[in-house]
DNA sequence: ATTTAAACTGAGTGAGTGTTCAGTCAGTTT
DNA sequence: AAACTGACTGAACACTCACTCAGTTTAAAT
């Protein structure tokens, strides 16, 4: 991979992230990157492409980033696991923030439901994520620190929490990350036995 | 207000919600209305005046909502009133489907940082949403059926879950509607003193 | 030094955009 | 009947956009 290609695909994830698909302009990101606008197509050969390149690129970050994280650690049960994979969570989108901020975004959701490589790429993210939140509660189930529910519906009520604070702190509205310790206590309220 | 100009509102909400700013041309929206395109500009002097009516008018509606709908009614104790308020909220996103929708794209909140009309109306939103949870949780912790907590921040935490869960639902990413009765028990768990 | 393929350039194109505006028309007022 | 009004029209305008292509530069292999 050039130098110029992986300035494109930097520059083109913060502008899809901040200004959105159509807003952002191959002759403003051509400006942003010094490179040509016929080099831009030469690497990718449409914007759309571009976009899906940015989109493989972040599920393969995200999902790579909690399988090396969670690989091979313990926990001291699966209550401790559920806290580590929303601070895990919080601490990735920012890290990755623009990345995040994208998989938030409308548009992407409009292209997955014609393109079916954007359809996967996005379900692969959403399956991941939301796997590790139900493996942590099946375990805290199994040791005991978790109560009888649905595993899959607490998994996915607590993911649709920290999703929609991410908004939150994304859109200006709140400030997200003061909420944090509350956070992790509604987490433990909602699920102990 | 003519009919013309509530057809060109009504075509406009679905197609903002739906497609976006950027990618609704006044020419698609008078075609679909059947009004020329001409008319729409007679009625709103740009584009972008056109979405902030629209943001204007979904205020109205969401605020006037919850006011007529809390206004007078007596509760049995707080975790009561807050269990309402959710299902208030949900309801009201089914109700208002586009209108909510809308809310959760990102160009609005764009608008809002250099428009202050935009930033108005969604701070009213927000913040009238919030305040009603935080009523909530103040009035069960005065009668005992809510527990000890930072009330403004409980608050902000069920309407980012709340928040989430509809973009859940808006993506086509899980059925929200199947986790509405494992909600209202992860609220009463969350809170309960 | 020569060849070759990949990387890169930027002027150019045509389709599509938001907005304007001169003008039509039905209905009301003078 | 003349003057005026507000709602409405659609062709025209200036502009931006994604994308193309003929040509140049770069860098490694022979």
């Amino acid at each position: 991979m050039t130098e110029k290609k992986k300035a494109i695909l930097k520059a083109a994830t913060v502008l899809f992230a901040n200004k959105g698909f159509a807003d952002t302009s191959i002759q403003e990101l051509s400006q942003l990157t010094g490179v040509a606008e016929g080099t831009i197509f030469y690497h990718f050969k449409n914007k759309e492409q571009l976009l899906l390149t940015i989109l493989t690129e972040t599920r393969s970050g995200i999902v790579e980033a909690f399988e090396d994280f969670f690989e091979g650690r313990s926990f001291r049960d699966g209550m401790h696991m559920v806290e580590e994979v929303v601070s895990f969570y919080l601490y990735l989108a920012g890290l990755m923030e623009f990345q995040f901020l994208l998989l938030q975004r409308h548009f992407l959701y409009r292209f997955a439901n014609d393109n079916p490589d954007f359809r996967e790429n996005l379900e692969e993210i959403y399956n991941c994520i939301a796997d590790f939140f139900e493996q942590a509660i099946v375990k805290g189930q199994e040791d005991g620190s978790i109560g009888k529910m649905h595993a899959r519906k607490m998994a996915l009520l607590l993911f649709s929490t920290v999703d929609g604070l991410v908004r939150f702190k994304n859109y200006n509205l709140y400030d997200a990350g003061a909420l944090f310790n509350d956070l992790i206590d509604s987490c433990r309220r909602m699920l102990k036995p």
